[in-house]
Parts: C-alpha cells; sequence; structure tokens
DNA sequence: CGTGAATTTGATTCACCTCAACCAATGTGG
DNA sequence: CCACATTGGTTGAGGTGAATCAAATTCACG
C-alpha cells in the first residue's frame, strides 16, 4: 500500500466517513472565498451577485455511489462540484449504457438550464457540490448577464470537448481511445491545478469502457498493454504516465 | 426518373445553376420578412433590435461542394443557413474524417461564438446563408440579452443532440445507426416544416459513413437491408420511409 | 453514348466482443 | 483468526460484426 492516489484520504486528514458533513473546498467564508471559484462559472460574480448566488447556494456532500439526479428527473436545481468526480451516464432502454463524461472539481451540472437532466450524475468518491434552486439561479441568469455569457462560454467549451469525444468514438481504435482518454484527464485535471504525473482514476474499469464504447476487458488490455509497453504504469486507484509522448503519438490527436 | 427529391428544382421553379445569387427563402422585405426567422435565433429579436442585426448581415450564396470556413480559421463571422444543408467535418492528422453533422436550414453556425471554427464547413446543395461580422454580432449579443438567451438554448439543444450522438457512435450496430440516422433526419426536417415521408439526403453515402463511425460499404448494405425489409424504399437523392414503425423499433431508442 | 464518380455487391480478414476462468483484495460471520 | 463470499480486475480461447480488399453496376453529365 506504497501508492494510493485513488485513496480516499489526502493530506488533509482523516475522512469522516458515509454520512460526513465535511465541506471541501469551500471554507466557511462561503463565495468570496471559495477554492474553486475561480475555475468555475462563479467567476462571472463579484461583490453583491456573489451575495446573491451564496444567498440561493446550498452545500451537499455525496458519498460514493450515491445518485445526485437521475435521467428525466425534473431539473429543480443546478450544481458546481467543489470535491470529487461524478459520473455522467445514459441508459438506453436496453440496458446498455455510456458515459458521457466525468464531471470535476469546478464543473457544472445543468449548464443548459434544461427543464429536465439528460443524464445520471452518481458520485464515484466523496463529492461535494454547491447548490443551486434552479428558479433562483435562473432569476440571477436573467439579471446578470454576464454570468449568462460565462455560462455559454463553457457550454461551448463541453461542445467542443462533445466533439473530439465523437471523433474518438467514431474514428479511432482501442488503443488509440485509452490513451487518449487518459491524455484527456490529465489536461482536464491541468486545469484544475492537478499537475501530478500519477493520474487518479476515481471510475472503475467498466465505466472507462461505457465511455470509450468498449468492453471492459478490452479496457483492461489496453492498460495492461500499455503498461507493458512502458508508456505507463499501472498503480492502485490510477495510472502513472511514465512516457506522455508515446501516449500522444498513440493517441495521434 | 419518377421520383426526385433530391433534385434542385422545388415547386418555386428552375434552379440558375452554379454561381446563381437567388436568395432562397430571404425576400427582399429583410429580416423582418424571413421564412426562416421563427425557427432560428433570430427569432430572439424584434423591431429596431432585427434592424441593427439586418444592418450587419449579408447575404451569401454557395454552390455544391463550396467551402465556407475550414476547421481552425479565424472565426470573423457567423452564419444563419437559409437554404439547403452544410456538412460539418473533422478531419484528423492522418486523416481519418468525422462528420459531426449536417447543418440545414435555420440552424446557427458558430453557436458558441468560438475564436477559431472547430469544423470545416461545406455546402452539400446549393445554400443560402446570412453572415454576420463577428465582431458586430458579438456587441449585438452584449447589447440584448435576450439574443444570448436564445444562443445558449439553442447550444443546450445542440449538446443533447450531441449526446445521443455519442450514444449512437459507442453503442449502437450499424443497422441501429443507419435507421436512428434516418429517423433523427426526418424529426429535423419536421423541425422545420418539411414532413414528407420521403426523406431527402442531400449527402453521399461517405458522409452518412463518416457520421456514424462506418465505413460507405456497411451503410450501403444496412440502406439495401432497410429497403429489403420493407423498412424503407430507396429512391434517387433519398429514401422514402415506408415502414417508420419498423425503424423505430431498430433504432432502439 | 461515353466517361468518371458514386454506389452496390461479394469474398475475406481482423479487431474487438463474448464467454469463461482466474486472481487479488476486502469484507464477514463463526 | 480463518473459511467463505463478494467485488473489481486480468487473462485466455473462440466467435463475429464490421472493415478491408476487389469488382461489378449504376448514375451524372458532357
Amino acid at each position: 500500500m506504497t501508492v494510493r492516489p485513488g485513496s480516499p484520504e489526502p493530506d488533509a486528514g482523516a475522512d469522516p466517513g458515509p454520512g460526513h458533513a465535511c465541506l471541501h473546498g469551500r471554507s466557511e467564508g462561503g463565495c468570496a472565498a471559495c477554492d474553486v471559484r475561480m475555475i468555475s462559472v462563479c467567476a462571472a460574480l463579484t461583490g453583491p451577485e456573489l451575495e446573491r448566488l451564496e444567498a440561493v447556494s446550498q452545500r451537499i456532500a455525496l458519498d460514493p455511489r450515491q445518485i445526485l439526479f437521475a435521467q428525466d428527473d425534473r431539473a429543480d436545481a443546478v450544481y458546481n462540484v467543489t470535491e470529487g468526480a461524478v459520473r455522467l451516464s445514459r441508459l438506453l432502454p436496453d440496458g446498455r449504457r455510456h458515459v458521457m463524461g466525468f464531471a470535476l472539481v469546478g464543473d457544472f451540472l445543468g449548464l443548459a438550464l434544461p427543464e429536465r437532466f439528460t443524464v445520471t450524475a452518481e458520485a464515484l468518491s466523496p463529492v461535494s457540490l454547491c447548490r443551486f434552486d434552479r428558479r433562483a439561479f435562473t432569476a440571477l441568469v436573467e439579471d446578470v448577464p454576464h454570468l449568462l455569457r460565462r455560462l455559454h462560454e463553457r457550454a461551448g467549451y463541453e461542445l467542443t470537448l462533445a466533439q473530439d469525444h465523437m471523433m474518438l468514438l467514431g474514428r479511432r481504435t482501442a488503443e488509440e481511445k485509452v490513451a487518449a482518454f487518459l491524455l484527456g484527464l490529465r489536461s482536464r485535471y491541468a486545469r484544475i491545478g492537478l499537475t501530478s504525473v500519477t493520474l487518479e482514476l476515481p471510475m472503475g474499469r467498466q465505466d472507462i469502457a461505457d465511455h470509450l464504447g468498449l468492453t471492459i476487458e478490452t479496457v483492461s488490455r489496453m492498460l495492461t498493454r500499455l503498461d507493458r509497453e512502458r508508456a505507463i504504469l499501472i498503480v492502485p486507484g490510477g495510472v502513472r504516465l511514465v512516457d506522455a509522448a508515446r501516449l500522444e503519438q498513440l493517441a495521434a490527436s
């Protein structure tokens, strides 16, 4: 148990366990002192607007496997992830599943302000979020054009991510998919300030498979192949990117 | 040559052919009298705002195969399609292509107001568009929050389309992909008021293949299979949806 | 009609899936 | 403290759906 990136015990200290009320990433100072504010949509707000946002916000903690909302649920709130990782998935009537993506720290759920959610959101690790009442939030959006602008920018970013992913799903081989997935995750971690060469994988192999349009066995095989080729090193809870250049080459972006 | 949905001669009359200046769908009355206004983002505007939009707009006509803009081009304009169909594609460095989608009448190109275009846009048929200078358009967006709201709604819709498509690319069989593609196209045509059982296919088989993550041969085989099964009837320039219920069942949405 | 492009059809191959063990780590009850 | 079950992951053998390779055919257009 030497390397343990997936462990629920960061340097912060002991984890309170199930049902914990610890609000990771948000001090008692509220939105103004929020760790993740500047990398989230909230960065669009200052002073009185920020106070107004805070007034309609609520802090929420989720245990692993806990469901935040389900596909087709009435969207009566939107969320901002402040800690942990959330799986966003969709189910086909016959049971086939696709994992649309993973929401990390700073990601916003309900960007499009939809009537109903189009995906199911489930915690992969202990998760903290800010919950905003949808009605109050949309009212704030109406009043603060700059917030909508920010929301729209973010939606545009999501759209390009979606395009990248469609290209990946439609035109890449299994090995390319896995390599591209790892690199994509790394760059998303980098966006939020995590630049370790050891990549934490809070999601399981099945989740990765359902995200890449593969089976769990193929994902496993490709990871072990990359490991054997010395491109990565599989460690408990994640992978170490040993030869990122080689991965870039394999991903063929 | 009995059925001819792909023919460039709708009831309107003769087509002027290459290089034509005819502005389909837009009378001389300008934006206020525009056929497609109410189904496009322009519906957000009225009166003086609409005049302001019109002042920065320019009508453009494209011949088939003509390129409107290319991937990574500086986006110095955004567009609204008023007639025809546009292919939106992306290229991988090694030449593999993915067709992200097809823009039809009423669709907006540059929704996210990006710095650079992420796709190449190419006319599949004679196309007419409104061109808006990007700087002037974003200025208008800043002044008219309601327009941004509309843009954002549309982006949300695009995002759900992208999600549907990711599910399709990752988890569906070739036959399901083709069936779902035809039904999806039908519902998009319905949105713009075209409800004929005969579906025009302005794109080629290779375009469909690159859109669905298949090869041209597989698309052809699946179409002929659907034809043999009496679910569709292949006609020049398109297909007739003979048994839509059967298609729905095959698409397994 | 004739020519080149687009599409369809056929034969064969292969990348990934399916099915089935197997393994390691963790938890549980006696 | 140890049999036993459970969970998540890996590995192997064999099958298959779609890709690839190769023509044949139809279509568009001068």
